[in-house]
DNA sequence: ATAGGGTTAG
């Protein structure tokens, strides 16, 4: 009974199987001005009119009546009508349409049963739509397919991979579009590398749909190498896929290769949107390239609705300590979410701007925006940032009556970071023994860092130790543990350092400061004279030195304890690279304009008098970014007021 | 009829 014949519909208009009460169709008939003799092809014809004007109202009377006479309509007109409750959200009237189309005893076609299960899936009704498809009869890719992409998308990843499973058993061939899906759910490299494979045998690897998720997938890994690869065997790609590698990039923290492939991109005759700027700026963001950033802004400005995008954008500019630029787009952003509220928190206490930070929470609140796990942590920094114990003391433990949220390592570590610095290291270490997730390596670095202001050798021994065991990659750590034991006459200890560093195959990383000038990337590494004027760059600044030294700068040779980064030669030390970086700034950039420099380690204590003492007599505001800290120099103070 | 890329954290 798919298409009516008219003797079908004579036999249904004298005995309609009622299936509703008669008044409704009563009503229908006569909204409908249907005449009694036309009424049975008219009212498929009025249906058809109203499933493709999308009258929903219309359409679903009509569809009543049709159920009462046991009328039916194709398959495509159905699907209009479907798409049409989707787009409604017409949840109610989807499952209506679904009893008429089963309705006694009939079974759809498999194309309109997909189009079902399609529906009820976009509704969020796993199981109805999970139901419908155990019962339909012939199973085909695309109904297979429908079930993985809403079992991926509700990350029940298991399932969706034992639906491959099933599928396959079942003789049912995947196509692209099944592919793409189930690597979303994909939970492990081991599943990865299996799919990968099939999807070459089977020749899909040249489908965008699935080489982006490839890509995706591999960088969600970190297999940026494998992603690469993926990319570069393209023949046939697209935006999309070109988003995914730079994403993939931008996200793993390699910025530069993020950036390098976004010139390819260009290169290559794409244009970029929305979402490739969203990762275009997060490279930025990660390499602290505020002039860059500031040329991605213009092209930002196409899509000034795009939260996502403005939030990113939001970042780069609290991340390259522009908070001018950051608090110009936070107050012109026509949406703002919890994101862009935390983002801008955090980039005020970062900048060393704690009072402002706690201030814009508490208008946060007032407006009604319930804050997130992060906005706390950004609270919580604020409050250490500025030596605000009791308040810091007070949301960590009120945080989870007051916001609903428990805290977690980050909060532990504000915490840390707070009594540490206000020279309660003994409080700071019952905190890390009552925390009731497992302490990281970031945790027991705040606990390092606070014992190496208030120079406590034992704790710091104790830190360095778990930090090692968690992460025993981290040359810093290795170097401080060595010095600590020399400091303290502990040879065999500092031998047996030394050994595990070397088993290990650890190198000191050199410390690396980068700058730009006219939109030029200058990089200055430990060590390395590559730079064409570095001849000129030591000359200023011994003379720089020198000067300074007139005003009081003791050049501080006491850094164990002190030199977070392994830069420690005391020969070198007047050479580490930020001091280096610097000069350059003062040569190159015009006066008035602040220098702004990225490092990839943390700045030594005696670089930050030196730079303290530095902004004053140039007058100069200097900012440094570390890997973990802001350092707003001006005047002969820093904003991070001598804590990092 | 079924599919892919973006934002906040110590």
């Amino acid at each position: 009974m798919k298409t009516i014949s008219s003797k079908v519909v004579k036999k249904f208009v004298t005995k309609p199987p009622s299936l509703l009460s008669s008044t409704a169709s009563l009503t229908s008939i006569a909204s409908f001005n249907v005449s009694n003799k036309a009424f049975p092809s008219s009212l498929l014809d009025d249906f058809t009119k109203f499933c493709y004007q999308r009258d929903l109202p219309r359409a679903m009377q009509a569809l009543e009546l049709m159920h009462t006479h046991c009328i039916r309509a194709d398959c495509i007109t159905y699907s209009e009508l479907i798409k049409c409750c989707l787009a409604r959200r017409a949840i109610q009237h989807g499952k209506r349409i679904h009893v008429h189309l089963f309705s006694n005893g009939h079974v759809p076609k498999t194309f309109l049963i997909n189009i079902l299960i399609n529906m009820y899936v976009k509704f969020g009704l796993l199981h109805d739509a999970q139901d419908v498809f155990d019962k339909m009869p012939d199973r085909n890719v695309v109904s297979w397919t429908t079930m993985i992409s809403a079992y991926s998308a509700a990350k029940l990843n298991d399932k969706a991979l034992e639906f491959l499973v099933l599928m396959l058993r079942e003789g049912v061939r995947p196509n692209m579009f099944t592919y793409s899906s189930v690597l979303r759910a994909c939970d492990g490299l081991f599943n990865l590398r299996q799919l990968h494979c099939c999807i070459i045998k089977i020749g899909l690897d040249s489908d965008v749909f699935v080489r982006s998720a490839l890509i995706d997938v591999y960088s969600r890994w970190g297999e940026l190498e494998n992603a690469l690869r993926v990319f570069d065997e393209m023949v046939t790609g697209d935006l999309v896929v070109w988003s995914s590698i730079i994403a993939g990039f931008a996200q793993n923290s390699d910025g530069d290769e993020a950036l390098r492939l976004f010139k390819r991109m260009k290169r290559a005759g794409f244009l970029a949107q929305q979402t490739t700027l969203t990762s275009v700026l997060r490279a930025c963001t990660g390499l602290a390239l505020l002039e860059l950033g500031r040329q991605v802004h213009v092209h930002v400005l196409k899509y000034d609705q795009d939260l996502i995008l403005n939030n990113a954008l939001l970042d780069m500019y609290c991340k390259c300590g522009s908070l001018e630029d950051a608090n110009a787009v936070f107050v012109r952003m026509v949406e703002k979410d919890v994101i862009s509220w935390s983002t801008m928190i955090a980039g005020l206490a970062q900048n060393g701007y704690s009072k402002e930070a706690l201030k814009l929470f508490e208008s946060m609140k007032v407006l009604g925006i319930k804050p997130n796990y992060v906005t706390i942590v950004g609270v919580l920094f604020a409050c250490s940032h500025a030596g605000l114990v009791e308040e810091g003391l007070y949301y960590f433990h009120s945080m989870k009556e007051l916001f609903g949220i428990d805290p977690g390592r980050e909060h532990y570590g504000c915490m840390i970071d707070l009594l540490g610095r206000a020279g309660r290291l003994s409080e700071a270490v019952d905190l890390i023994n009552e925390m009731e997730c497992e302490p990281d390596a970031v945790t027991w670095r705040a606990l390092l860092n606070a014992c190496r202001v208030h120079r406590n050798v034992d704790v710091a021994i104790h830190a360095a130790k778990q930090i090692l065991r968690l992460d025993p990659q981290d040359a810093g750590t290795y170097v401080l543990l060595s010095n600590i034991y020399a400091n303290t006459q502990r040879w065999n200890d500092v031998a047996e350092v030394r050994r595990a560093m070397t088993n290990r195959g650890i190198k000191k990383e050199p410390g690396c400061s980068w700058i730009e000038v006219s939109k030029q990337i200058h990089a200055f590494i430990l060590g390395d004279r590559s730079h064409p004027q570095i001849r000129e760059i030591n000359i200023q600044l011994n003379q720089l030195i020198y000067k300074l030294m007139g005003v009081g700068y003791v050049p501080d040779t006491n850094f164990v304890l002190q030199d977070l980064e392994g830069e420690q030669m005391q020969d070198s030390l007047r050479y580490h690279s930020e001091k280096l970086a610097i000069v350059f700034g003062l040569m190159s950039l015009p006066r008035g304009q602040t220098i702004r420099i990225r490092k990839n380690l943390r700045i030594c204590g005696d670089c930050h008098l030196f730079t303290k003492l530095l902004a004053k007599m140039e007058q100069r505001i200097i900012v440094i970014r570390d890997p973990v800290r802001y350092h707003h120099f001006q005047d002969g103070l820093c904003s991070c007021g001598d804590f990092w």
